[in-house]
DNA sequence: GCCGTCTCATGTACGTCGTACAGTTGTCGA
DNA sequence: TCGACAACTGTACGACGTACATGAGACGGC
């Protein structure tokens, strides 16, 4: 493995770690990240993460951190605020949507970053630009944020960890298994069956359901 | 602790430990589920655990059951298809609500269990009613129970642990954090500030965003 | 040149976790 | 009475997070 200690050698930084631990939640998954672990890949003692994090759970708020700096927020413009609506969503969506392994941590650190801080002020403002109260809007904001982190880490596609033949054998037993529910009983779930242990757009499947939210908030708006 | 070794001793069973581990995670949090204090509390050597469950990932297995099988279904009776859909979907809310803390183990684990694939039955015929091709109902019902998931597992308000003490502290602390926010820009989340760190009334936020989902349905049916 | 001081990393050790593996008990039908 | 099987014990291992004490390199001031 990538062993710092080959010639270059260089300084650990807050940031290094915590892009290797991105990279490592990605391709194993969050429980791979570890750190010892992270300390072996950078060829440096479990103890020399303590100097730059306090603890693992601050290492996590790193990465939920790492999220929304990543989100692009679409310039603030005009247009109806739905639309607008969308488009930030949108954005929020697309940024954690390369790492479903740990996009559940932003559920409860989306306020901790300045990032999030800004994501959070834009939809707040358009949602009371479409006539929400500021308590509602707080509801209302709260909640969306927390279906798209849902609507990421709810693709039931499984990602790229474990092995490449244990993921197809664990696809191919959820879908026996749905198969040979009784008919009679299950029509539908038989009927969706492969949609529903594999997305098989998943591009589809966020436009459709990021559809639903803003829907959703015109609906309950109007009254 | 309540061990059982006082007298009544009774066998160890798979829905006793099951019992004892959603209130342990409803007092202190899922983490602090673990195999050996499960055991402890049921006055037993760890490695008894295992005559019941294959590992730790069985035991959530289990604790995800026990929420799918608290779901209590309303009568399939008539009316619209909306108020019907709101009406099941209030069911899973309200059999989850109670358990924040472990509601997320639902997440890939609806269909796993017998009472998950009827309620996924039920959401999925009432898609195809409301004229919902299969597969966009799949996707639709996919995202809808993860949502609800999503809304219990975002009720900012901490559950009964940490101590009261540090509990309250950790709301005023981030309280403070925005309530210093530079106001000029952050207006918007300044103004919802107590809203965002703990809800006020869990009734309101949830049947609110609940009404949100619904009327998402409804938008995106019509086209 | 030497020397505190500050930054960053090491080394050792502890307690907790999940669990593999082998052995022991209690119960019960034949 | 006796095996067979179900339920539980005992010991041990490796991985985890991390407390605490120690050590090295850089760097500005004398």
């Amino acid at each position: 493995m990538a062993k710092r200690s080959d010639v270059t050698r260089t300084r650990l930084s807050r940031d290094a770690i915590i892009v290797s631990a991105v990279s490592l939640a990605d391709a194993e998954g969050l429980e791979a990240v570890t750190i010892r672990r992270l300390a072996q890949e950078h060829g440096v003692t479990p103890m020399a993460m303590y100097w730059h994090f306090n603890d693992k759970d601050s290492l996590l708020d790193g990465l939920a951190e790492y999220l929304m700096t990543a989100v692009r927020l679409p310039a603030p413009g005009d247009g109806p605020w739905d639309e607008r609506l969308r488009a930030v969503l949108h954005a929020f969506l697309e940024a954690i949507r390369p790492h479903p392994a740990f996009a559940g941590l932003a559920l409860r650190r989306i306020l901790a970053a300045e990032a999030g801080l800004q994501l959070a002020e834009r939809v707040l403002d358009l949602l009371r630009q479409a006539g929400f109260a500021a308590g509602k809007a707080a509801e209302v904001g709260t909640f969306l944020m927390c279906a798209i982190v849902a609507l990421v880490a709810s693709d039931p596609t499984p990602g790229p960890w474990p092995a490449d033949d244990d993921r197809d054998q664990l696809v191919r037993d959820k879908r026996a298994r749905l198969a040979s529910l009784p008919p009679e009983r299950y029509p539908n779930v038989i009927a969706a069956g492969p949609a529903l242990v594999v997305c098989r757009d998943s591009d589809e499947y966020f436009a459709l359901n990021l559809d639903l939210l803003v829907q959703g908030v015109r609906g309950i708006q109007r009254g």
